[in-house]
DNA sequence: AAGTGGTCTAGACCACCTT
DNA sequence: AGGTGGTCTAGACCACTTC
């Protein structure tokens, strides 16, 4: 990692700013809630004009690793409060986090013309067509949820059972294949108790308590690419979230 | 609402311009998707600079009004898109957006010295206080929900009964006597199964499933002020939640 | 080529906090 | 008073999209 600032870099200045300024915080050299310099001396130590230094800060405040304090500095936020949002939303890097070991069965990769409430929600036309998952999610070898994908994409004849099991995630697909950056979603959570399928595929009894998420994924450009919904067996799942501004 | 900047307000005036921005979009005189004036043209629209300018959109954009597209322009976002985050921590706001009247029965407001886990949780020295405030939760009068909050101020002989009934919202209360700004939040969903006191509360059976949500509220400066707990009727609630970036 | 957003400069003055 | 972030100006050139 440079600690000095190129010119004539395609990266602008303010990401490479930006980028010495995390490494600094990252590599424990900042400790949480110290001050890092002013804004008037990273002008003289890196040589680039205050707004630009002041756009490198912006960014590290948008990804919680620095808040402001008028008339008192910048500082260096808490370390736990430096999470990422979107890594909830792989369910495989959710649970390498938990020190869970995460595993699938594919059950089902096919292109289907989707129920009327997918396609409204993926705003698609009548007839448009998608390309169905179902995967049993397992953690540590076992059974924890059930997951049903509805991806919209051009041409549909695109994500394949081997791509998943080589890339073993979705996200990780849509970004390299396609150029597709998971940017928002929309998501609810809900009780409902299993039913007899369900109950046989998660090795519970029916009537057991479930987590059953919904969520609709969009893109950079809020557009909808996929439709998901898991039921996470009650016992064995915790969901966790965090949510700012 | 205003349509022109006034350079004497005491409001900045890329805030200006953002409101009058969001009055547009939210009025609904700027369909989604369709493009807003170029940055070039709202410069002679309301002689301000072009920075100035970026920086309202740039609210807008983080704000889920807005999003750019580079050599194309600048778009209003899908309305569902144009919902606060924040939104969902208050319990009542939540309530009136889902068409349900809120209401309350507060049952403790106390000063206690907390369970060690909530007092680690807050960054509290041992044998602080904080103010523990157990509420049941009403839709249209029926209860759904138990509420336990422990909140930690300097002075934790602050926060009465009166204000509870009188703002109904705790973060109205934050905000309005001690300028502490709910800013993000950390939170953790699970099933569970009602006991008897919890399933007396609730009007429910024991052994019936909940929603257990248990959230770490942080202040603009990154600093722990509250941890509350909350069980969900299982039947009655469904949660809902946005995720960004 | 023309129009759009992306990046950057070198200033200026204001508002808030600390000493 | 001096230092900090907050706001703002009037330019400049680059990169991308559309025609």
């Amino acid at each position: 990692m440079s600690t000095t600032i190129d010119p004539y870099n395609v990266i602008p200045k303010y990401h490479q700013l930006a980028l010495i300024l995390k490494a600094q915080i990252v590599d424990g050299n900042w400790p949480p809630r110290s001050a890092i310099p002013a804004e008037r001396q990273l002008e003289t130590i890196y040589s680039i004009s205050r707004t630009t230094i002041r756009e490198a800060i912006n960014l590290l405040i948008q990804q919680g690793y620095l808040y402001r304090e008028h008339g008192r500095g910048t500082f260096v936020s808490p370390q736990k409060l430096q999470k990422k949002i979107m890594e909830l939303t792989s369910f495989s890097e959710d649970m390498v986090k938990r020190g869970i070991r995460p595993g699938q069965i594919i059950r089902k990769v096919e292109i289907i013309t989707p129920p009327t409430r997918i396609q409204r929600l993926l705003e698609l036309p009548p007839n448009n067509t998608v390309i169905e998952i179902d995967r049993i999610r397992l953690g540590d070898g076992k059974p924890i949820g059930l997951q049903t994908s509805y991806i919209a994409l051009q041409n549909p004849n695109t994500i394949t059972k081997a791509d998943l099991e080589e890339l073993g995630s979705l996200y990780k697909i849509l970004e390299q294949k396609f150029h597709i950056i998971p940017s928002e979603a929309e998501e609810t959570l809900e009780v409902t108790l299993a039913d007899l399928d369900e109950a046989k595929l998660l090795g519970i009894l029916p009537g057991a308590p479930l987590l059953l998420s919904q969520r609709l994924l969009f893109d950079q450009n809020r557009k909808p690419v996929e439709f998901v919904r898991i039921l996470y067996r009650g016992d064995k799942y915790q969901y966790y979230i965090r949510l700012v501004r």
